[in-house]
RNA sequence: GCCUCGGUAGCUCAGUUGGUAGAGCAAGGGACUGAAAAUCCCUGUGUCCGCAGUUCGAUUCUGCGCUGAGGCA
């Protein structure tokens, strides 16, 4: 039995994935997947750069629109989903798209890493959480210690997150695993969308303020209205965490843009952090402006000259 | 025209009783295995405005010039 197949589109936020996942599809009889943390939300659509309901229709997309702004999601959730949909797209003759910028995300599922089972509890996230800002990330960090040395030696203490997780885990006879696959189980090929950052920073820039034109402010007023907390998940993600911090007087409306642009260059940068390590990614060069006709005819040249090899 | 106060890292500034300098922010690099657009870690050489003088040695003192802000005419 042969593996299953699958194409993969990620880059960092700007670079036009989108708009070849989808000519790709079409020239590949595929659907996408979205291999994005954000797009899963309703209802979150500018901030996000989600694709147009016209777009969103032309080809079949998964994991977009699939939660309400105030659930959860992770990368357990993506992994499990993903990996199903891939079975099912291709039982359907069809090749499954995964298009998405997503590193961890991504990652997880090529490479299949082993999750531990212990499922996230927030009532002792919270009391830990707790114990930190009362006792100091320190003392969450000697609790660690004392319960799995060799995760309390990996993690930073200030690293809060990571900490608690490790707790949650240990407290379950568990590990914080890091294992994964040594080969990818599918018939992957992995294609990366490259702007250097001359081209990529200005674009992001303007990206930012035609959010704004479109109703950036207006989308989180929305979406605070519909009664989605401050607090949610999603309300975190670039774009309406600083609209919110406008909302509450912290700076004024340009200071706002301007910090919106700043997180989401700093956030292209940890992008490509990921991407170093996935050393079996094909990179196409993009220009500004990117021209997807060109990229798609590259992705598929590669793809034939592959299956012409095996 | 005169007076005063400035001109130091991409920005805002500190500092050196004369021995060539350091914070915040920005920026760059990195980590990441159930929040990942999240979270966290590391990184500070720059004609100290220019020229001349004094000095063993000047970014620091003196003079001149350039330049910014304010004040007086």
């Amino acid at each position: 039995m042969g593996r299953l197949k699958v194409v993969v589109i990620l880059g960092p936020t700007a670079t036009g994935k989108s708009n070849c996942g989808i000519l790709l599809a079409h020239k590949l009889n595929g659907e996408i997947i979205s291999g994005d943390s954000m797009l899963v939300y309703k209802n979150m659509d500018i901030a996000t750069a989600k694709p147009t309901s016209a777009e969103l229709e032309e080809v079949e997309h998964h994991l977009v629109n699939i939660l309400e702004p105030n659930e959860n999601f992770n990368v357990v959730d993506f992994k499990a989903r993903a990996a199903i949909l891939i079975n099912e797209i291709n039982a359907r003759g069809k090749v499954p798209i995964i298009v998405g910028g997503t590193g961890l995300y991504i990652k997880a599922l090529l490479e299949d890493y082993d999750f531990a089972q212990t499922q996230a509890s927030s009532n002792l996230r919270t009391d830990l959480e707790n114990y930190a800002i009362k006792e100091g990330n320190k003392a969450l960090h000697k609790k660690l210690e004392g319960l799995d040395k060799e995760a309390a030696i990996r993690l930073h203490y200030n690293d809060r997150r990571r900490v608690i997780r490790a707790i949650e885990v240990a407290m379950e006879g568990e590990e914080v695993s890091q294992a994964h696959a040594k080969e990818t189980p599918y018939d992957a090929y992995v294609f990366g969308l490259h702007m250097p950052r001359e081209l990529l920073y200005p674009r992001i820039n303007k990206r930012v303020d035609n959010m704004v034109e479109s109703g950036l402010f207006e989308e989180t007023g929305h979406l605070l209205k519909m009664g989605v907390g401050e607090d949610a998940q999603a309300m975190k993600s670039i774009g309406y965490r600083q609209v919110l911090e406008y909302f509450h007087g912290e700076y004024d409306k340009d200071t706002c843009v301007d910090k919106i642009k700043q997180a989401t260059r700093n956030f292209a940068k940890r992008q490509f952090t990921w991407y170093k390590k996935m050393p079996y990614i094909h990179w196409i060069e993009v220009g500004e402006p990117p021209m997807p006709e060109i990229y798609v005819a590259e992705m598929i040249r590669v793809l034939e000259q592959k299956r012409k090899l095996r």
